[in-house]
DNA sequence: TCTCCAAATGCAAGCGCTTACATTGCCTCA
DNA sequence: TGAGGCAATGTAAGCGCTTGCATTTGGAGA
């Protein structure tokens, strides 16, 4: 029980040990490489110095950090709070950490998060979607950076993610199954966020595919009370039965103002949403949506992180998104 | 456009610009205490060879690291997602990271995951409530770790909480005020979670001062299957009229299984929840519940333990909490 | 018994930055 | 005009660890 102030360093262990620090060092990080005696000296030094290492001496020395950096529109999402825990999860404890950051949807500040990650030493990156300035993956490159993109899918870079377009363009054909034609959308904010223009884009194409258009569109930042203001302006056109929500927050805000309005959910209005997080079974009736597993979809992303870290290739992971059909969706007509 | 693979050093900066590496150092960490005319040429020299300063170096020579660990039990929940969000939001961008580990309401991960971000070179760590081995606690003042614990008060120790205790005495208050007196209390785990224990003894007590007792009680894991669960089981006793739960996560649960059973909430029970967070004002009728500051204290979390770690003192701050009236809650008899 | 080899360990040169202290040069003031 | 002071800059000693290469050691094989 030494009350020294100053911590212990290799040094002191070695000395204490009766070894050289490079043997120390090497008990440290490959201990089979050490002979079962000394190992055991040094050890017991270890324990008797209560020495752990410099977190930026190795770093420096290593040029690795073991900190993964990502960053993420916001946690006040379920759907990225869902996917950062279990990314969190998979990585083997001890050997890798997570530093989060988020932007609030916003690229510039995405941007400068991505950059002070990286500043502090961050090995690779996860990051979410596309949307991105060419000259930002280009650094990227130049730094050497591995990074992986999730919460959508494309063809180039590698991701850990599902097709928004799809899936949204299934939840459509539901809909138009039912009977309906009078269809409109609550989406979330298109400008440089990929994911919602796809989504709004597997809409828009699915309706073109059988020759409709959307009734109505509304673009509002994700929230209850933006799916609810939406709500209530869209259904100023009468004719509209339907209406596909961008994702699920929209969609129970959507609810909630048509409970307000008096309308009676699925008999007078369909409403869908997207991700299938646990607000969408909370909601009376239940919410139909789109299930996007998050979670599995975080595991991926954190073992291709890792082995692109490692400096192994890594194929691209596409999840399937699948509709889960609850109570908020019927025919038309019921009115 | 250099295209040399190596990075550019302060050193080439230094060369670049005909200085010495200390101006070049003085002028990224304090630009006041250089000429402004070699500001500029440095500032050029920067650009010209895209430095930027190697992470680990950096650390080691300064002995600090930028980076803030924060370890809690779980992203799932949004009591904690976006505190973690208000808390990383509310660190001086560029000035300080958040390195973020989850730990599943298990004491021995949790000080696992500590030990892990104090190896990664936190300079300070957010931590969730005081149940923790003492020994955790000599350790991390040994290490000179500062730390500011959140979501609970108590009178050792910095933090930025509030009472959990006395709000759910003020819910109990309530209900008692309301009419009932045949009260369960679903709980969430309280082995190693004061939170928890703090919420059921704020029960307990106020009915005691009322001369009551519980009616039963049911500890189970957060979540809301944990929640129905717990629900369908205490209502076998059907003269119970009000059920308290111990966050909203629990209360949605229970409301979810008092439709299935039929039951018509308030008429036919009482159910409150704790926390106030989004699915609060989701779910039919919305949820009367104790409405926590949870972004709020992660603000004042964050300022905190900036001030602790820059060597300030600072104190703890206790946060109100608030009874939120909404729709689940009635006198009994209503059956 | 002598040679040769592999395993175990030691030596020491960095890794790129910060900072205490030393130096320079210029301006102010008597 | 010279002393004194201060702002700006340079010098160089670390910070604590990793790792390529050199050295030692203990057998195995001849």
């Amino acid at each position: 029980m030494d009350e020294t102030t100053a911590h212990a360093t290799l040094e002191d262990v070695a000395a204490f040990a009766g070894v050289s620090t490079a043997t120390v060092s090497r008990c440290i990080n490959s201990p089979d490489r050490v002979a079962p005696a000394t190992r055991e000296k040094i050890t017991n030094a270890i324990r008797a110095l209560n020495y752990s290492p410099n977190f930026g001496a190795k770093a420096l020395a290593s040029r690795r950090t073991g900190i993964i950096g990502a960053v993420i529109p916001t946690l006040e999402n379920a759907v990225f709070a869902h996917g950062i825990d279990a990314f969190e999860r998979a990585l083997p404890q001890g050997k890798y950490s997570l530093l989060v950051a988020s932007c609030g949807y916003d690229l510039n500040r995405e941007k400068q998060q991505i950059e002070s990650l990286v500043a502090r030493g961050a090995d690779g990156l996860l990051l979410v979607g596309f949307d991105r300035d060419p000259s930002l993956y280009a650094w990227l490159a130049h730094r050497r950076v591995p990074f992986v993109l999730a919460w959508a899918s494309g063809d180039s870079h590698h991701f850990a993610g599902f097709d928004n377009k799809a899936g949204m363009a299934a939840m459509i054909r539901l809909v138009l199954d039912l009977g309906h034609r009078k269809i409109a959308m609550i989406s979330g904010l298109t400008d440089g966020n990929d994911r919602a223009r796809a989504r709004l884009e597997g809409v828009r194409q699915s309706l073109a595919d059988r020759g409709l258009g959307l009734c109505g569109v509304a673009e509002v930042p994700y929230g209850l009370d933006g799916g609810g203001q939406a709500f209530t302006e869209l259904m100023v056109d009468r004719s509209i039965t339907a209406i596909v929500c961008g994702n699920d927050v929209l969609a129970a805000g959507a609810l909630r103002a048509a409970h307000h309005m008096g309308l009676v959910v699925p008999r007078d209005i369909t409403i869908t949403g997207f991700d299938d997080i646990d607000i969408a079974s909370i909601t009376l009736p239940e919410l139909t949506t789109v299930r996007v597993p998050h979670a599995r979809m975080g595991q991926e992303a954190a073992l291709m992180l890792q082995r692109l870290i490692e400096g192994q290739e890594s194929e691209s992971v596409l999840l399937p998104t699948e509709i889960v059909e609850r109570g908020t969706h019927a025919p038309p007509g019921g009115r």
